[in-house]
DNA sequence: CCATCAAATGCAACATGGTTGCATTTGTAG
DNA sequence: CTACAAATGCAACCATGTTGCATTTGATGG
């Protein structure tokens, strides 16, 4: 039995290797994004041979450049990848980030349309980000 | 005459050094984040003897820490500093940073009017993200 | 003006995260 | 089954950031 990750990962057009298998279902059953290190030790327990680091960082690019992965750097510079299905629901719609508690809360409103780029400015993801302070904190703390 | 600089470093409560008044020029000079790198260029130019890597790094350090500039993470992961005053008048308008060379640009449009919160959400900053390839790395690098 | 001492600097060495070059192995199309 | 491109493993390398330590320097009190 071709596992389903097998089949997406044949899907997206690179090649089904045991590694990229392997990474791909670490991503997916993640409940969040993952770093390199994180991915290693946790591919590192579970039992298979361990995956060289390089090779960990080409399987990573590859499943980004094929679009079955994401990547962004986290606050202390470091990536992180999570699988695309994993995150499409969070793909179109604004962040607030309540500056108190840290929370994370989606706002049902949609997304601005992207704005006009100076000339050669290649437009990739837009990012609306709302901070401030929640309902929960702003009854409790009385900040500032 | 001591530079604005200079009285500004001392109120915060640090000694004033000819390095830190240099770094605190260049990062209220810039007009947009400069990271480790481009402030160790940017000073290397400026007739002075160059600082130590190093020392530039713990003169950031101290800036933040003191309050006089803000550190955040590029898009390619390297750190970059604004002083903090210059930051007031970036909080109207657009950044595109670039995922190629981590650079920030400001664009001349507005930003979109702020969504409806639920109830009891207060408003704090809004930061509208736009992320892609600027010009110059779209024209040297062939990515994609 | 000078002495003093914590704070700042320079240097070397190290740490971490990420990349490149190259020889070998492996998935898959024919 | 074969052949070839793609994927892997390994070693070496690079960039960014940090730590330890001896030396210098800015501010403070005589």
């Amino acid at each position: 039995m071709a596992s389903a990750s097998a089949d997406l990962i044949r899907a997206a057009g690179v090649k089904v290797t045991p590694g990229r298998v392997r990474v791909f279902d670490a991503l997916q059953t993640a409940q969040q994004p993952l770093c390199h290190g994180e991915l290693e030790a946790l591919l590192a327990g579970d039992g298979a041979t361990a995956l060289d680091r390089v090779t960990l960082y080409r399987i990573l690019d590859s499943l980004v450049a094929c679009g079955l992965a994401l990547k962004a750097v986290d606050t202390r510079g470091v990536f992180r990848y999570s699988a695309t299905g994993a995150r499409r629901q969070h793909a179109n719609h604004i962040h607030f980030r309540c500056t108190d508690c840290g929370g994370v809360f989606c706002l049902k409103a949609e997304p601005p349309p992207p704005p006009k780029l100076p000339r050669g400015f290649r437009l990739g993801e837009v990012e609306f980000d709302v901070r401030g302070t929640c309902a929960g904190c702003a009854r409790t703390g009385v900040s500032q």
